[in-house]
DNA sequence: GCCGTTTTCGGCCCGACTGTTTTCAGTCG
């Protein structure tokens, strides 16, 4: 079972219990166990199987109670303390704290009052102006209630960091317009580099707000404004995101930054700290009684507490305090680390643009080499070439090769896995390559079990370098498939198979958790585009973003090495 | 419900915006 199932099962009954009014502090420990199970590298249901109770209450805010619920689950697919609530609180009333605008509050007073259970019911009496004159509800309450279910209809939930991304910098850009900025700066889950994104956090640094404020809310893309006031507002843009703007004083953009860069239980983590040793830190600075003693940069707020600089992409409270206190903070690997990409198709098989241009934007990247990769026989929808017809392609690349200086390519192929964990090549062609990848292009229902035994097969043939996006997920649009990607790591730490880190925005396969696991189990990690034409040559950025989100430092990642290091590892 | 080199009991992060209030509750991040 996944993590993700527990932690949904943890904010569900932090829903339940703030319904049924229930300690404040009681349901934030939910809160927090949910958010400390989602990120744990390891599978939950593993650890209870091999350590029993006792094993699950290592895990941070998982305490004696939660371990037991954790456990009933386990066995019994039940939580009784949740189908209790459940009870008073159905699934369809719990919906409507998906509404913006819409706590549990309020909630109970309609349900209270006039009877609403659902999301339906509640539209019905909002349009019929059935809610205003109830305690603390006015006109405006009931239009923005309205205005909450048409955007929760409208809304797409979270977006690929590369779109959020993209709109990011044309915000920055629209907000530059404004005299009298001082910085402008994307926070939040941007920043951390998480594989989705939910809303814009952009923060800004001014003397005065008035003016950013009316400009920010004209963006063309805003399609409503949720809010606007003198340091903070809020827009949904056309394309369901929301956008939120703050303003403080230049003298506070460290203490902004790290506020608005997150992650919530990151900071709630130095707040407590802060609480502990007589300080007050809040989003302008780090506060001893009335007197502000450190804020105007990021560096000074950890100084202040004795700790090194945190980079963004780690501020997830997964341990990052912890390595601070240490001064075991991984140095995080960069994009200009990057010595090649190991995993480009070309026209020859279902990529666009010639292997010549591919080379020249190789080059002005500042790579020493790249890879051709492309399909084989068994992958028909991206036309595999046949044994044949790949080792006559690679006269082709010997050819150009020659020609071209400056970078050097390696000849290779994205060989199928088929079914029973062979590939679709045989071992006589295979030695003919530089480089060989190996991935599962069909069949992705398999039981766990036997997709597990079907990858490791493979990584077991001596020939098969790395293994291609691990999962085969994408984000939003596919699931992973069912592997045991724990096992599949280790057998590829047994072999000396590398691990790729698929930098594809949509694929991010290894993702950070099992990068980060990667790491543990001594495996190297590969970030590569599988670019299908030259410009996709520039995601490496959210390869390489990912990968710090995962922990990975320049020795960990095999495409760092010059190309005769690279060579003779291979 | 969790947690502890100031505690095994008594704490638990902090502030902005909105709308409906006569001083603040609810919601959000």
């Amino acid at each position: 079972m996944e993590n993700e199932k527990f932690a949904q099962i943890f904010l569900e009954l932090a829903s339940l219990l703030e319904l049924a009014e229930d300690n404040p502090f009681k349901i934030r420990a939910y809160g927090k166990a949910a958010q400390s199970i989602e990120s744990f590298s390891g599978s939950i249901e593993d650890i209870y199987k091999k350590g029993g109770l006792k094993a699950l209450q290592e895990i941070p805010g998982v305490g004696q109670h939660i371990a037991e619920k954790i456990e009933e689950y386990i066995l019994t697919n039940k939580v009784s303390a949740r189908e209790k609530l459940l009870k008073q609180f159905p699934p369809k009333f719990l919906e409507l704290l998906t509404i913006q605008g819409m706590g549990p509050k309020t909630a109970v007073m309609l349900r209270k009052k006039i009877g609403i259970d659902s999301v339906d019911k509640l539209a019905k009496a909002a349009k019929a102006g059935k809610l205003k004159g109830l305690a603390g509800m006015g006109e405006k309450k009931e239009q923005n209630i309205l205005r909450g279910i048409e955007l929760k209809e409208k809304s797409r939930g979270r977006f690929l960091l590369s779109e959020a991304t993209d709109y990011a910098h044309a915000l920055v850009e629209w907000l530059q317009k404004v005299k009298d900025i001082d910085k402008i700066m994307p926070a939040g889950s941007l920043r951390r580099g998480c594989e989705t994104v939910g809303d814009l956090d952009i923060l800004v640094t001014a003397k005065s707000s008035k003016k950013i404020m009316d400009h920010f809310v004209k963006f063309p893309e805003v399609a409503e404004v949720l809010a606007k006031g003198e340091t903070k507002s809020s827009v949904v843009l056309k394309n369901g995101m929301q956008a939120d703007i703050r303003v403080v004083p230049p003298a506070s953009f460290g203490a902004a930054a790290h506020y608005f860069t997150g992650s919530k239980q990151h900071n709630i983590h130095l707040r407590e700290l802060g609480v502990k040793k007589g300080l007050k830190v809040n989003e302008y600075g780090i506060f001893k009684g009335k007197n502000k003693i450190a804020g105007k940069t990021e560096e000074e707020m950890f100084k202040t507490f004795g700790f090194p600089f945190i980079p963004p992409e780690l501020r997830e409270n997964r341990g990052e305090w912890e390595a601070a206190q240490k001064n075991k903070l991984p140095k995080l690997i960069e994009l200009k680390d990057i010595k090649g990409d190991l995993h480009i198709h070309s026209p020859a098989t279902d990529g666009t643009d010639p292997i010549e241009k591919i080379a020249k934007v190789a080059k002005k990247l500042g790579y020493e080499y790249i890879a051709i990769t492309d399909h084989t026989e068994s992958t028909r929808v991206a036309g595999g070439l046949t044994e044949k017809e790949m080792l006559k392609h690679f006269e082709e690349i010997d050819k150009i090769n020659s020609k071209i200086k400056g970078i050097t390519i390696l000849k290779g192929a994205e060989v199928d896995i088929l079914p029973d964990g062979t590939l679709d090549y045989s071992n006589e062609v295979l030695k003919e390559m530089d480089i060989v990848l190996a991935a599962v292009h069909s069949r992705f229902k398999m039981p766990e079990k036997e997709m597990t035994d079907r990858i490791c097969k493979a990584l077991k043939n001596k020939y098969v370098k790395i293994l291609t996006h691990p999962t085969g997920r994408l984000i939003g649009e596919r699931e992973p498939y069912a592997v045991n990607l724990e096992k599949v790591l280790k057998v590829a730490a047994d072999t000396g198979t590398h691990i790729e880190l698929n930098a594809n925005p949509h694929r991010l396969d290894l993702n950070d958790i099992y990068c980060h696991k990667a790491k543990e189990l001594g495996v190297k990690v590969v970030i590569a585009t599988d670019a299908h034409n030259a410009d996709s040559l520039y995601l490496m950025y959210f390869g390489v973003i990912t990968a710090r989100r995962g922990w990975l430092e320049k020795k960990d990642v095999l495409n760092t090495l010059p190309l005769k290091n690279l060579l003779n590892l291979l």
